[in-house]
RNA sequence: GGGUCCGUGGUCUAGUUGGUUAUGACGCGGCCCUUACAAGGCCGAGAUCGGUGGUUCGACUCCGCCCGGACCCA
């Protein structure tokens, strides 16, 4: 009767649709002018060959999201991109060519990463393809490709134009490693065990000072010491000079309210740089410039016979010789955090150099990001205290190769800068000159173009400007951005500043903040801890579908998600019964089922039409606020405890034997519900949804198909049904705790309702496999009152403070007298502290238990509101 | 040190504006091959909701403090 195989095989069914769907449009964007727009900003990967779990996470939020809105008839574009340029991939290929960069020209460096790029992405994708994810290939990108650089440099120039974009000497923090500038956002500070050393200072012409440093190889670059104003310690001693030990130069101790008194010996030495707050002192009190060290992290020539050293190996050099001329007074190990490069975690040193800057409007980007809806609303504060913490300008200048190079040239005869226009970009300045062609200061020709490359933030930051098809069309914020919270600070805030920079808009509606993913044992998933899991493995045991339903399920949107086998194993679980509903109901159905002309539904027809509609509509709420757990829990349990526990077996009777009129409104019912069904399941489990839409009376790709509606039905009769349903339900449990088969023939079936309904029996009598008598008011059994149970919610507002004291009375009153007085008198009275307090009828029930005391052998169930009895 | 989030059966997790017996999953125990389903079904046990004060007739839910954890920042 039916051609659905007997079991489901995710392994072939999910290879054969991936390339069924990549032969078809079914993702494709249409750009229709007659339906809304759903445009994801897919923050583009960088591309390490690996895609591991947590990126899945984020792109299987990325992969419902859009899933859903093409099923609600948005036109989506979940396009995909590539974060090709920076370091790690100059890195590899040097590696791997056993080279360095110099060693060859920029332009074959630049082809060998290009290359090394493109297979690493090839890796990526095959992963996403594996995972189901429904890009649309059409609108893939490479932040390293003409079209998109352009764009990079385009809106550069803008920002320059609007001098967002200027060029300065300025401190910025430097990686001695990858010698290069780098951002505030690229620093991260790491707790270390450090050295601090007690050096004495001799005084030229008063007395001699001791100060603190964990830095003496900066002492060739010191230009000053402070102390704390209020340091009693130092009282009169403002304006005091001292010769550094070893370097001989003079500095002068001055006293500034930043120096924490606390902290050695009260006293600082202020070195150019040390920190950034030598930077900060640097400028106020406009001290001398002594740049010790290079930018490949060794002191200069201004070390004296230390020139030449590392920084590491300067440090204990020069500790040493304090020591030996008894300038060291003491050293102790300390606790310190100390900057290090977010690439290769070497401890960054604070050059002053020329350099290329962003501006950061801290207000225009707060005010920006207010305006964009963040999942989960917390998530904006992250943003904000970033950014209010922002003390420097975003250096966007890197002393790289392979990135955007920055679209400026100076001048060799004047040093007059000059910045592209928008009508010549994408231009390489090393390889072009300007458009402008002779110097418009002095009349020069001599341009060198400008070597320093981008930030590749520069690229990632206007992803939003490049999907949208910017500048051709006049930017409109896309929908959707999904990203982790650990890149909030870079990520997030580069592309509101830029986007607020350069179009004036937000870059999305909503903020998408996706947590980390942690190992089955909580701890960060690691390989030398056994916890790491790719996400390939978890597809190879069991299937795709199923880890992207363990990734909905593992907690909501935003918080840290632990990835847990069990919720892959409970996901195939579902797989395989939903396969068996499905295998089931095909046999039922044919061609002509969903369009059955005025079926002539029964009570639970309109149950589960109606409880099916409800379904669909708080399934779209939550999918509208990115609650995808809460989403998928609503409907795998629609699916097995409504549709499959109890509307399929109520329906058996009707399917098997009953009249053509009444098996077609039970096909038809079925068909709704079941299709409803795949098609809410399809943005989480889009391979076992396809397939089994394939099985069924269906058109084209449940992926084409739109957001369920369910017919309306009449309230009553569906009420009714749900009667119907939880008799049916209770019923079936008894039978099982009894250790009967489902199906054990009863004598009969008895139903009271406390007002007479006219319940369909003709499903339920099947179901339950008896004869079924529906009548009103309680039964002729013998039932004992045996307890009470009191509705909080209307006593507790009525009785307020005595309330308790009223709870009281009632549990401890006598359950049989307590029911004579609520028949006789319609209510419960009881004296409290001299009062008679009037307990009313709707604030408790009495518990009543069926004693079987003689008579005929019946059993008593209560399900909901109706008592049934039941006749062996 | 500042900030954000979090602490619910053995494990993971839900809990909407405070209101009956606190959700589900995995695991565990028992029963059941019932014309979709044993790679399954049904039932059961298992939680003083981190601790402690407070607000309230009533607190998992609101507030204070403490303990513990994660992340971000300094």
């Amino acid at each position: 009767m039916s051609d659905v195989p007997d079991s489901y095989d995710p392994e072939e069914a999910e290879q054969r649709w991936r390339e069924e769907w990549l032969d078809s449009e079914v993702y494709s964007y249409d750009d229709d002018p007659e339906r809304p727009d759903y445009i994801i900003d897919t923050p583009p990967p960088y591309p390490t060959g690996n895609l591991h779990i947590g990126n899945a996470l984020g792109w299987c939020y990325m992969d419902y999201a859009a899933r859903y809105h093409r099923l609600k008839g948005d036109d989506v574009l979940f396009p995909q991109g590539w974060d090709c340029h920076g370091l790690p991939t100059e890195v590899k290929v040097e590696e791997n060519r056993d080279i360095h960069r110099t060693d060859v020209s920029r332009e074959q460096f630049r082809e060998w990463c290009v290359e090394h790029t493109e297979s690493q992405i090839g890796a990526m994708k095959e992963t996403m393809l594996t995972l189901g994810f429904s890009q649309d290939w059409n609108h893939e990108f490479r932040t390293m490709n003409d079209d998109y650089w352009e764009e990079t440099q385009r809106s550069f120039v803008e920002m320059a134009e609007s001098d967002y974009v200027y060029q300065d000497e300025h401190p910025v923090n430097w990686c001695p490693r990858c010698e290069t500038a780098i951002a505030d956002a690229e620093v991260e500070n790491e707790d270390r065990e450090g050295t601090l050393y007690y050096i004495t200072f001799e005084g030229v012409g008063n007395d001699d000072i001791e100060i603190a440093t964990t830095r003496p190889e900066l002492l060739p670059a010191c230009v000053s010491m402070a102390v704390d104003p209020d340091d009693e310690r130092y009282e009169d001693r403002i304006g005091d000079t001292f010769e550094v030990p070893l370097f001989g130069q003079e500095v002068e101790l001055i006293a500034d309210e930043e120096v924490d008194g606390e902290f050695g010996t009260g006293a600082v030495m202020i070195c150019t740089f040390g920190d950034k707050q030598d930077a900060d002192w640097w400028a106020e009190y406009d001290l001398e410039l002594r740049a010790v060290v290079t930018e490949d992290g060794h002191l200069d020539e201004l070390a004296g016979e230390f020139e030449g050293l590392p920084i590491e190996e300067a440090k204990t050099e020069i500790a040493d010789a304090l020591e030996r001329q008894g300038y060291l007074e003491d050293a102790e190990p300390t606790e310190q955090s100390v900057g290090c490069c977010w690439r290769c975690d070497t401890p960054i040193e604070i050059l002053s150099k020329e350099q290329w800057f962003v501006k950061v409007d801290q207000e225009e980007i707060l005010d920006t990001a207010q305006k964009i809806e963040w999942f989960p609303d917390h998530m904006y504060t992250r943003l904000e205290e970033w950014t209010e913490g922002m003390e420097w300008d975003w250096v966007i200048s890197r002393q790289r190769v392979f990135a955007t190079p920055i679209p400026a040239w100076e001048c060799a005869d004047c040093g007059h800068v000059e910045t592209a226009t928008g009508a010549e970009v994408p231009v390489d300045p090393t390889t072009e000159d300007p458009a402008v062609g002779s110097c418009p200061e002095c009349g020069g020709e001599n341009w060198a173009g400008e070597t320093d490359v981008m930030d590749t933030w520069m690229d990632s930051s206007i992803s939003p400007l490049y999907v949208a098809g910017w500048p051709e069309e006049a930017f409109e914020p896309v929908q959707l951005r999904e990203q982790g919270h650990d890149i909030i600070r870079t990520w997030a805030f580069y592309t509101i500043l830029r986007t607020a920079a350069v179009t004036g808009e937000i870059p999305w509606e909503d903020a998408l903040i996706n947590g980390m993913v942690f190992g089955d044992d909580g701890n960060k998933m690691s390989k030398s801890r056994g916890n790491f899991v790719q996400p390939e493995e978890v597809v190879e045991e069991h299937s795709a579908d199923a880890f992207r339903q363990a990734m909905a399920l593992g907690g909501q949107p935003g918080t840290d998600i632990q990835f847990q086998w069990k919720e892959v194993t409970s996901a195939s679980r579902f797989q395989t019964k939903l396969w068996n509903i499905v295998k089931f109901s095909a046999g039922h159905l044919e061609g002509s089922t969903p369009e059955t002309a005025d079926a002539a539904y029964r009570d639970v027809d309109a149950w589960i039409l109606e409880e099916c509609a409800g379904v669909a509509e708080s399934v779209a709420d939550d999918m509208d606020e990115y609650r995808f757990d809460s989403a998928l829990r609503a409907v795998r349990d629609f699916v097995w405890h409504d549709l499959a526990d109890d509307y399929l077996e109520l329906i058996k009777g009707r399917l098997y034997e009953g009249r053509p009129g009444e098996r077609r409104a039970a096909e038809n019912a079925l068909y709704t519900a079941l299709s409803a069904s795949l098609r809410m399941l399809s943005p989480f489990a889009p391979f076992i949804t396809e397939e089994a839409w394939s099985h069924l009376p269906t058109e084209g790709s449940v992926h084409g198909a739109s957001w369920p509606d369910p017919p309306a039905v009449d309230g009553e009769a569906a009420a009714r049904g749900a009667t119907i349903a939880d008799i049916a339900a209770t019923v079936r449990g008894w039978k099982s705790d009894e250790g009967k088969p489902l199906n054990a023939e009863l004598d009969r079936v008895e139903v009271y309702l406390e007002e007479a309904v006219p319940l369909d029996t003709y499903d339920l009598a099947d179901t339950v496999n008896a004869p079924v008598y529906i009548e009103e008011g309680t039964p002729n059994v013998e039932l004992v009152p045996v307890g009470v149970d009191i509705d909080h919610s209307e006593l507790g507002p009525v009785f307020r403070e005595k309330a308790g004291a009223v709870v009281d009375r009632l549990e401890s009153a006598d359950p049989v007298e307590l029911q004579a007085e609520l028949d006789t008198a319609g209510h419960a009275e009881f004296e409290i502290d001299g009062d008679v307090v009037t307990v009313e009828a709707d604030m408790f029930e009495l518990e009543a238990e069926q004693r079987s005391e003689g008579g005929e052998e019946v059993v008593v169930l209560e399900a909901g509101d109706a008592t049934v009895l039941v006749f062996e």
